[in-house]
DNA sequence: GTTAGCATGTAAGGAGTTACATGATTTT
DNA sequence: AAAATCATGTAACTCCTTACATGCTAAC
């Protein structure tokens, strides 16, 4: 049990909370907010919807043919919608930020539901994988200054690579002082009078 | 049978096609080359390196203590070394261009070991690379402005995505230019009357 | 009439990981 | 004496893909 993976698990409640969807469309969608660019595969997709459905978090009805006026028939397909648990399921997990939700493998899915996450949380998550990069950063450097030199085209590769992660850092960058911004916004509204105080500056 | 990953197979080759090594540091120095970050398992590496070693690409001898003139013994280690079968396959590996040398999974490793690689081959593989991403870039703009407008941030996941493919595009213009410039001065050196006549310009 | 797209699903397999098991040596 | 690093290995499990199986509808 529980074999399926909490990423895909995840994407698949933030779409539904959107609007009821069947899996083909869903897949399509997927896709489009995994930002992977293999598609997800039918065996991925479909035993995760059973799964969801048998543990109550989503619920599925055939919608057999589309009423008369519809001009595509098709063939019946499950439209699939979020329970009240899976919503409560869904709010919980997109209100977590620990490590599991900066690492790679959750950081796409987690930001492109942003929509979904309280302002908090999302200042929370960006500065948990801005220090995770530049960790990266660091660990990087100083393994290709201490060691023994590479390879003319392994160094190209490890400095395209830096380059690369450095670029995501000043993005996060970006996105870290918009998102605080509109966190003082909020507070701003809140209670007038009052300059924000809690707003603290990192490095 | 076959159920290792060629990807890794080609990388541990590679670094054996350089000097032989044993396990432990051959974990440490395919971190390196494959530039992953999260480390390599032992659980991947060694039952490749005996499949490897069953398929007489590769020959491991104990080397149980290092002489006594050495300050640290340690454990007996397998020091494993290309065999002359190995070094025809990996070879043979480095000398196809196909799809499955500039795809996701194994571009890294192949551009890493581009110093086992020659030319022509280097050129055909950045190509290829290059022609596989621009595809990509052609394909998520054609999507992204004929369906339906996304959400504010997935539309800036998807955004900052294409920019850094973009990036990783004009990494490869100035790699195929230098690699070009190679492959001149090598035609140059064999034939030095006839100025270059095969050197095609694309697009 | 055949190809392409819509729609759902299962079984087998591939490529890795984590957790476990063992043990020597070096540093703190 | 404890902790870190060196060194090798196995079993179970995870998460995904490919290939298969089915069938309907729309367009060429």
């Amino acid at each position: 049990m529980r074999s399926r993976s909490a990423t895909l698990e995840t994407a698949i409640l933030g779409l539904l909370a959107d609007s009821p969807l069947h899996g083909y469309e869903l897949r399509k969608r997927l896709n489009l907010l995994l930002g992977s660019f293999r598609a997800l595969s039918y065996g991925s997709l479909y035993p995760c919807l059973r799964s969801l459905a048998a543990r109550g978090l989503i619920e599925g009805q055939e919608s057999p043919k589309l009423p008369p006026h519809a001009l595509r028939a098709k063939r019946s397909r499950i439209v699939y919608h979020l329970t009240a648990d899976g919503k409560e399921y869904l709010q919980d997990e997109l209100s977590t930020s620990g490590p599991a939700a900066w690492e790679d493998e959750n950081f796409d899915v987690r930001f492109a539901l942003f929509g979904l996450t309280d302002v908090e949380t999302r200042i929370q998550i960006l500065e948990g994988r801005r220090s995770r990069l530049t960790e990266r950063l660091e660990l990087a450097r100083e393994s290709s200054h201490g060691s023994r030199r590479l390879d003319e085209y392994t160094s190209e590769l490890q400095r395209h690579g830096l380059e690369q992660v450095e670029r995501e850092v000043r993005w996060l960058d970006s996105l870290i002082t918009i998102e605080r911004d509109r966190r003082r916004a909020r507070s701003t509204a809140r209670d007038e009078d009052r300059p924000g105080t809690d707003v603290k500056e990192q490095g």
